[in-house]
RNA sequence: GGUACUCUGGCAGAACGGUUAUGCGUGAGCCUGCAAAGCUUAUACAAGGGGGUUCGACUCCCUCGGGUACCUCCA
């Protein structure tokens, strides 16, 4: 598999080794999620269920920045600790992604958690003469890191005279960063150098190199994490191992809504709350998936609307699927096995999402015309409900299982229904198919026979 | 101003040096008691402008222009 790095601007392969080691920066709890938070984590999430699905096993590290400026502001605000703001953010994280089918990563380590092993790094960056403590903190020296920019292709001299941050006194450089914060309010730590807290960007260093070691396989995250973020930590990282960081940097582009980047300062959000419960979650996956994770994507209603449509053709294709029975076969075999080596070998590309759609939706439109012409026999339906299962896995797309008794309930409904038409007693029918709709029940009346799917319900929906 | 990304039909969006996917939408038809869903089929002057390389470019190069992002809050 190839994916896109940024540092080299080249496709590199993902190693093929057994195990896969990827640090993904996660979010800083503050405040809701929002969609674009979601799509980063959607695509990561897909990687992951692929590369798994490939049989490699997969160490997924996704931090929680759980002190931080914002936090702290939060609580201010709120007249409550800094530690009840991040909780509470961190469980309507959870609330929002295992809602969305993201698969819960391999650990989260948070920043608070990881105090020691923070000072410890800095210890030694301090002993490489790489750090220096100063009146407000400990900075790391940007000089004594001659790739530094190398990420985000900044040139140092450029950065410097477009530098447009007031300039601490107190630090050797303007470009020096901090990795330690002289503070004594707050949630604060004792260090060698005096109270504090951690800067930003040291807490993925260590955390992702505690965790994976050194040199793993993807770093990933927002595109607007380049810089300063990645960057830095690239700096820090390399400084104080002499090794490389890692193979492959990863970055998903940017949600806009109206063409502007969606962002808490510009307050254009739309939360994954909000948005779940007007669209569900498969449709927000078909719609995050719907381009090149590297590009920007637009958020609108009306492509929430497209998505819609498109899920309801994957539902009726799996309701199709279950209800399989018809004589006549077509081979299928050859067909389902193309459109799976193409699905995988779009995802092998860069994880092309886009492209893997495709696929799977020359699978749901195979499954629907075969039984539009009363052709989809059960051997058939077996095959292709195998690798649609395998599709949808990787995708996380889910259709929500039934109960035994709300089946046996739509078939008896079917029965009745089938009874009255038979008798020509028109009203009688319509008013049970009214009931099942509003069990979110459609009927697909075939020529042979009627099935049924159940429709997840979107709130949005008309 | 610097850097990166980007500019494909009504909309969304891929691939590819030669045939320009796919989906949505739209038109027609099939099916139906009527619907719905689905299917079939049709539909599109498509490549920001201008140069160049080439037998041939949407694809490579140059140039001009538009958009977005980042340039110490950011997924």
């Amino acid at each position: 598999m190839n994916i896109q790095d940024t540092l080299s601007s080249t496709e590199q392969k993902v190693d093929n080794s057994e195990k896969i080691k990827i640090y993904l920066c996660g979010v800083t709890v503050y405040d809701e999620s929002h969609i674009g938070h979601a799509r980063t984590i959607i695509v990561f999430d897909v990687l992951r269920k692929y590369l798994e699905n490939k049989k490699k096993e997969v160490e997924l590290i996704q931090n929680f920045t759980d002190v931080d400026d914002k936090i702290i502001n939060r609580a201010n605000d709120e007249g409550i600790p800094a530690h009840e703001i991040s909780k509470r953010y961190i469980e309507n994280y959870f609330r929002d992604f295992d809602q969305l089918n993201i698969k819960r990563a391999t650990n989260y380590p948070k920043a608070t958690e990881h105090i020691e092993d923070i000072i410890e790094f800095i210890k030694k960056l301090i002993e490489k003469g790489i750090a220096y403590p100063s009146e407000n903190g400990v900075y790391f020296s940007v000089s004594k890191f001659p790739e530094y920019g190398k990420l985000s292709k900044k040139k140092i001299d450029e950065l410097k005279s477009g530098s447009r941050i007031q300039v601490d006194e107190t630090k050797k450089d303007p470009l020096d960063f901090a990795v330690w914060k002289f503070s004594d309010v707050g949630p604060t730590w004792e260090s060698p150098w005096g109270k504090g807290r951690p800067g930003w960007h040291i807490e993925c260093s260590v955390m992702s190199m505690k965790y994976l070691g050194g040199n793993f396989d993807i770093h990933g995250g927002g595109r607007d994490l380049i810089f300063p973020h990645h960057e830095n930590e690239i700096a820090q990282s390399e400084a104080h191992s002499d090794g490389k960081f890692a193979k492959i940097w990863m970055h998903v582009g940017m949600v806009t809504i109206a063409g502007e980047k969606m962002s808490k300062s510009l307050g254009n959000t739309k939360s994954i709350k909000y948005v779940l419960e007007n669209w569900g979650p498969n449709i927000i996956r078909l719609f995050c998936l719907s381009g090149h994770y590297s590009k920007v994507l637009d958020y609108s209603e009306e492509m929430l609307k497209e998505n819609l449509t498109k899920w309801r053709q994957v539902e009726t294709c799996y309701f199709e699927l279950i209800h399989a029975n018809s004589d006549q076969q077509e081979n299928i075999s050859e067909k389902i096995r193309n459109i799976s080596t193409e699905f995988d070998k779009s995802l092998e590309d860069d994880l092309n999402t886009h492209l893997a759609l495709s696929s799977f939706f020359e699978l749901v439109k195979e499954t629907n015309r075969l039984a539009a012409e009363e052709k989809l026999g059960i051997e058939n339906s077996l095959i292709i409900k195998k690798e649609f299962e395998r599709i949808a896995q990787i995708l996380g797309l889910n259709i929500p299982e039934m109960s035994q008794e709300e089946k046996q309930k739509i078939d008896n409904l079917i029965l009745n229904r089938k009874k009255c038409r038979e008798q020509k007693q028109f009203e009688e029918a319509d008013r049970i198919r009214d009931q099942l709709n509003e069990m979110n029940v459609e009927l697909i009346d075939h020529k042979q026979k009627t099935i049924w799917m159940k429709k997840e319900k979107i709130k949005s929906e008309k």
